[in-house]
DNA sequence: GCAAGGTC
């Protein structure tokens, strides 16, 4: 019996081929160059065989028009919708295509052995579709393996399946997909706009693409979250004090609030009390984990953002030290090294650097040997990316160099030990206030001793004891605004894709790559700022209401593939629904065309020329049906005034923000005042977090790593990563602490990068950087003492929700309780809501803080006294009183001052007269505003 | 001159 075998690609039927024949392979040349012929004996079926193994190189057969439709003017680009699509056999595949007739002709089993994923089933039926166009007899099987291992390819040849038709089917449907909606938009965008704006666009190819698109929207959408973005002012409290040669700086446990008015209040409780208790001294081990092996995405990231060299380019080095032999096949979604991989002898390879050799040598001498941290991922198909022998790369550029250096010294801190440290925590309370401070020693460097990529220092404490009291040298209340997320870079765009599904590991960089080159997107240092064409389409499409630069669009088909796959959907009938949902924006598009032409001569300060003459298919569907508007009408009553009139107040906008940018003073960020308790007088400073001054790891109040979260509620905050503890309720922006915000002439501040800033200017393709939007009033200065009028001026943007006759919940997720103020002061006798459990309790209270507006009895507090404020961390709220608890309600209510006293309204519908708990409306639930932090 | 997915 022959039997004929293939593999994705010529290097896996090499390897399957001498696993199962233990090296005892004849290898013959093909027709193709790169694809060879693996003959050895095996035990088949209990009878010896001829085995045959080849291969082909990917997908062997690419959808396209038939030839009627493949001339870009041939059609209507809405034709393409409904066009025949064909299967051929493309140009650089003929050879592999002649090899397997050739081959299939005189076996008389087929089995395939491509990659154990879709694309890899579809792959197959391709091959399949070749084979039993010359041997229909052919009988057919599929081999199924999770690794390339003696034991898991023997395993597989054991128990042969048949290939899943469900599968392949998905990426037919996919791929079909993909090809109509592409063409036909990108004929249509091309030829419109190239026309509409000869000058700015000549001869420039305006592709779509149901992953290019969303990859654009990315960009645009992080650009918009930045301009959108409102800052708000937030007051906190820091504590510094002097020991021997030790500054230590205390942090607020409850980080920062909102309210300028508590923060002073509780600020003066300190002054007026401002001795220190020593309240806990807790030593505790702390590790810094060892990295994970290595996975496709983790290595275009590390690549990107520690040796700035882009995924795509970092890619292609990988491949070239791949195809030398030096290092295992780049492309995996495997980060799980597979139990027979001979880990020791790959790490004595390295025992040869200069570099690396001796952390190699202590490596493979420790106890236990490598011991490898794997991830939770696998592909079924290719091991983790490591390094499959020692190489000087004597005879390759810098960059393979580095790309080498980050996967060996990758791989050895993968095998290392985590780096052991102590870390001691010392809290303290002033005035019932708890502030925290943290040590860190490190103990065992262990990985950290190769991974040069990572950072964790020491930071050394003086000895505090529980029970001290000592008086600090400084406390100071501080100013500060929250900023905006940072514009992405490639290693946050390959992330967003990963997350919502767009493309593949093998071609993130691929689409990132496509939007640059198609200008799109332009690089700002290493951030990625949205190019005036790929803002234009962006904000075209969405003037239509097509999300069409929207992430979800992929995922919903992708929802669609997957029910396919699973025989719940019938792939005819998901193709034609997709393909006719399309059709039908593509349909409204034209309708809409001069909302595009709009949109671009908006940012490309061109009022556009006039409309291509009706017929042209640039002008696609001007005369296509009835209901369609002609495009001359288009033009005749759209651009020209209107359009000049919006360009030039955008111009005007960006000149404001021109070269200014990079040459502005880091410590302008933000205009904060602070007044010590010594000299009672303000300054501007700008703070720091003392938790980032451990590490690079934000850690919050309880000492712990806290999660990073993403912001997905609607509103100026969308997207914006933070960290959250959910022990102690700390709360804190990504990079709001590491960033550096510059203020340019306008007063309006800006991220920019630590490095590769550049001027921007108006007549670039790219975007001007984001503005972020000012909040209602600026601060320049501050005092301590209470200004209801700015007060209740900065809350104005914070919350339209009046908390009038409702019970907020504490942190603890449980109602609060009212509360008095007791103490001496302006506040005296006024109603506060705090965390329900008892001062004193066994269990430990949360630093939750509302001012009760429907429980006020203080007729002179006036404006500013319904603000609310939450601590982010557990601690006394600094306020004794009378406790009563009170019925549970539900939603938390947010502050919302007035600059005057008015009359209340009800929470609800935001009528006055009643409030919510009469309201002749039964509301919802108030959403968390988690945008307003 | 179009897409995305394989791979070299």
């Amino acid at each position: 019996m022959k039997v004929l075998n293939v593999a994705e690609k010529n290097d896996a039927a090499k390897r399957i081929a001498n696993l199962l024949a233990n090296g005892a392979v004849q290898t013959r040349p093909t027709f193709s160059v790169y694809n060879k012929l693996y003959e050895f004996q095996y035990q088949f079926r209990n009878q010896p065989c001829q085995m045959t193994m080849t291969s082909v190189s990917g997908h062997l057969l690419n959808q396209e028009f038939d030839s009627r439709f493949r001339k870009w003017h041939s059609c209507d680009p809405v034709e393409l919708f409904d066009a025949p699509v064909i299967k051929t056999c493309q140009e650089n595949m003929q050879n592999i295509q002649k090899t397997l007739m050739q081959q299939a002709a005189y076996h008389q089993v087929l089995i395939i052995w491509t990659d154990c994923d879709r694309e890899g089933e579809n792959i197959g039926y391709e091959v399949i579709s070749v084979c039993q166009r010359v041997n229909p007899r052919l009988q057919i099987l599929r081999a199924k393996f999770s690794e390339m291992t003696k034991q898991a390819v023997t395993r597989a040849m054991s128990n042969l399946i048949q290939p899943d038709k469900r599968v392949s089917d998905a990426v037919d449907v996919r791929s079909e997909l993909d090809l109509r909606i592409g063409a036909a938009f990108t004929r249509f965008q091309t030829l419109r706009l190239t026309r509409k704006f000869p000058t700015a666009l000549a001869d420039r190819l305006i592709s779509y693409g149901s992953c290019q698109f969303p990859t654009l929207g990315f960009v645009v959408e992080r650009y918009k979250a930045i301009q959108d973005f409102i800052r708000e002012n937030f007051w906190k409290i820091d504590v510094s004090h002097k020991v021997d040669d030790y500054l230590v700086n205390f942090s607020w446990a409850r980080v920062r609030l909102f309210d300028q008015l508590a923060v002073q209040t509780i600020y003066e409780m300190c002054l007026e009390n401002p001795s220190a208790k020593v309240v806990k001294v807790q030593s505790k081990p702390k590790s810094k984990w060892r990295p994970v092996a290595l996975d496709t995405i983790e290595f275009e990231k590390l690549s990107s953002r520690k040796l700035r060299i882009g995924a795509k380019e970092a890619m292609q080095i990988a491949e070239q030290l791949y195809t030398a032999g030096i290092i295992s096949y780049p492309r995996t979604e495997t980060n799980i090294f597979p139990p027979g991989l001979d880990l020791p002898s790959l790490v004595e390879q390295q025992t040869n650097s200069t570099q690396w050799g001796g952390f190699a040598t202590r490596l493979l001498h420790q106890p236990n040997g490598p011991t490898p941290r794997n991830g939770m991922k696998s592909d079924q198909a290719h091991p983790p990316i490591h390094p499959t022998k020692f190489d000087n790369l004597n005879s390759f550029s810098d960059k393979h160099k580095r790309i080498y250096e980050l996967i060996v010294r990758h791989f050895l801190a993968c095998c290392s030990k985590d780096a052991i440290g102590k870390e001691t925590i010392v809290e303290i309370e002033i005035a019932d206030e708890k502030f925290v401070t943290n040590g860190l020693t490190i103990i065992e460097r262990n990985y950290l001793e190769v991974y040069i990529y990572d950072k964790w220092s020491d930071k050394e404490l003086p000895d505090f004891h529980e029970g001290e009291t000592f008086r600090p040298t400084k406390i100071e209340l501080n100013e500060g605004q929250t900023s905006p997320p940072n514009l992405l870079t490639e290693a946050d765009l390959i992330s967003l894709m990963e997350k919502h599904g767009i493309g593949t590991d093998a071609t993130h960089a691929e689409h990132i790559e496509t939007i640059k080159s198609r200008q799109y997107v332009g690089l700002q240092g290493v951030h990625f700022v949205p190019g005036k064409l790929g803002m234009g389409l962006v904000e075209g499409y969405d003037a239509m209401g097509f999300e069409m630069s929207k992430p979800h669009l992929r995922a919903e088909l992708e929802a669609d593939l997957q029910r396919i796959c699973e025989g719940r959907k019938n792939p005819d009938v998901v193709l034609r629904e997709q393909v006719q949902n399309y059709k039908q924006v593509f349909i409204q598009t034209m309708d809409q065309v001069v909302r595009l032409d709009e949109a671009l001569a908006r940012l490309l300060n061109d009022g556009g020329a006039s409309a291509p003459p009706p017929g042209n298919p640039g002008a696609a569907g001007a005369n296509r049906g009835g209901n369609n508007r002609r495009d001359d009408d288009d033009d005749d009553s759209d651009d020209g005034n209107d359009n000049s009139r919006t360009a030039s107040s955008l111009q005007q906008r960006n000149s404001n923000y021109t070269g200014n940018n990079s040459t502005a003073s880091r410590n302008n960020r933000v205009a904060q005042s602070n007044s010590s308790m010594q000299q009672n007088s303000y300054s501007t400073q700008r703070h720091t977090s003392n938790n980032q001054a451990i590490s690079e790891e934000v850690l919050c109040s309880c000492g712990t790593v806290p999660e990073t979260k993403t912001t997905r509620k609607e509103g100026p905050n969308c997207g914006r990563q933070f960290y959250k503890c959910d022990t102690c309720g700390f709360f804190q922006w990504m990079n709001e602490t590491g960033s550096n915000s510059v203020r340019n002439s306008n007063n309006q501040s800006f991220q920019s990068s630590g490095f590769g800033t550049q001027s921007f200017s108006s007549s670039s393709s790219i975007m001007a950087p984001p503005p972020p939007r000012q909040q209602g009033s600026y601060y320049s200065n501050t005092t301590h003492q209470r200004n209801q009028a700015s007060h209740s001026s900065t809350r104005q943007s914070r919350s339209n929700n009046d908390i009038a006759g409702d019970i907020p919940k504490c942190q603890c997720n449980k109602p609060a309780a009212s509360y008095t103020v007791k103490k001496e002061g302006v506040n005296k006798g006024r109603k506060f809501f705090g965390c329900a459990i008892p001062y004193g309790a066994q269990e430990e209270r949360c630093g939750f803080f509302q001012w009760d507006v429907d429980g006020n009895i203080n007729p002179d507090d006036g404006a500013g006294n319904n603000s609310s404020f939450q601590g982010r961390s557990r601690g006394g709220s600094g306020f004794s009183d009378s406790y009563s608890g009170r019925g549970s309600s539900r939603g938390r209510g947010r502050g919302n001052a007035g600059g005057a006293k008015r009359a209340r309204r009800c929470g609800i519908c935001h009528q006055e007269g009643h409030t919510r708990r009469n309201c002749p409306l039964t509301g919802e639930d108030e959403e968390e505003d988690e945008g307003s932090y």
